[in-house]
DNA sequence: ACGGGCTTGTGAAAGGGTGCACAAAGTGGG
DNA sequence: CCCACTTTGTGCACCCTTTCACAAGCCCGT
């Protein structure tokens, strides 16, 4: 590395910080609540679940927001955090695919306190469009284009069976959406630059069940763990 | 560091590869289902999408199942990764909190082809007990230890509201659950060798949403982006 | 039997993330 | 005004992960 680097990249956040920023927030924000002025390190990092010196270095990123002796002023990191998340704007979600699962997440209220707008709920099912799911017209999946547009939608969820998961996300790249949020249990192909995000269930129960085996496998005694049989 | 260390681990599969192989085994359910017989790692890597020679490496670390020059035997490679992952054995999941959501994952039918067994729905809301969802009758969160221990629960999975959610974990480990799929928004306080995995929607908004803000702020032509202000 | 053509498996290098430990910097009491 | 105490910000070493590049190995046509 050249001894020469006044500014590391403008506004370098880590994608490891970037995941945990919602995290910090939150705490922060039951803080607020709270009426906490002020908070340190060593308290937020244990209410977010983290390291204290990795929560400082995060914070780091955004800027030098704490207080030698002190801790960091509560109400003022919400602020900076938000910003840095682009929180302080409204972002326009349409979520397609109105099943189980869509309709929970319309119904889902407080989107992480604020910052996001459901604006449209589509599907592609006939019987489906035309209901009310949380005060909102389900409209028909072909005036997707036409809605991404007229309602600046530039966050789209998928939550449709996964055949349908890849044309869903093309139409919405093409109108012009940026990020897409994807619960469909399929890989996305999506052009560079287009942020996608992968929620899948099953794969998280695959995670668990492998530490699981692991777990029982080791273990001489099986404490209260079940049905275990050698293969 | 000492410069002995003949063993890493029997059996040490990185995390991040065992976070992937549910992504092959999809992937490779496919091809099965298509009758491929042999695929090579490029090809599956690009189902899969991800880099080749990461692939390659993944499965390097279940064994040697590949063969120069042909590739992988898909049927083969399905029963080694199930295997690994500890899906050729059923687990009995409990889900607590029957909402919107809940609801949603208790209908999810084909939990990942099949090795999880949804055994009972909880619920807190007098109201709700009683009712059957998916052809499951919901029972009173009350009855978890009994439950858990009479069914063999090994996993459990809570959609409660956040307040609720670090009860029902702490109850839940003592009731012999090892391992917790957690979709309540809170950092969940468990003893050691317990694994929880969290999925939390408001946290993957935020992270697109500062993907978004970043595209929006250095992109000086707005493709086809909408509504963005100045602050 | 042998050589050309693929494809795997893996050393090695590079990159990113984590956590320790400590200097720097602020507070408050005497 | 100074000193003891607290807490931040960060240099550094370690570890995990990714990626490249290539030798080793296998198949098939001749």
């Amino acid at each position: 590395m050249t001894s020469r680097t006044p500014r590391p990249r403008e506004r370098g956040i880590p994608e490891a910080t970037v995941a945990r920023l919602p995290v910090y927030l939150r705490a922060l924000q039951a803080l607020q609540e709270r009426g906490t002025p002020t908070v340190s390190s060593e308290a937020l990092a244990e209410a977010a679940g983290v390291n204290s010196a990795k929560l400082r270095k995060d914070l780091s990123h955004l800027g030098s927001y704490g207080t030698r002796g002190v801790g960091y002023e509560v109400e003022h990191l919400v602020h900076q955090i938000s910003r840095e998340l682009g929180l302080t704007q409204d972002w326009a979600v349409a979520i397609v695919g109105i099943g189980n699962l869509g309709r929970a997440l319309a119904n889902y209220g407080g989107f992480g306190t604020r910052g996001f707008r459901i604006e449209a709920l589509l599907d592609a099912d006939p019987a489906m469009v035309g209901q009310r799911v949380a005060s909102l017209e389900v409209g028909h999946i072909d005036s997707l284009e036409e809605v991404v547009g007229s309602r600046g939608v530039s966050i789209g969820v998928i939550t449709t069976p996964a055949e349908a998961a890849q044309a869903v996300a093309t139409r919405f790249v093409e109108a012009g959406v940026g990020s897409i949020l994807n619960f469909a249990p399929v890989v996305l192909n999506v052009p560079d630059g287009v942020d996608v995000r992968k929620v899948d269930l099953s794969i998280e129960l695959q995670i668990l069940a492998f530490h699981a085996q692991r777990r029982a496998a080791g273990d001489g005694q099986v404490a209260a763990a079940p049905g275990l049989e050698l293969t």
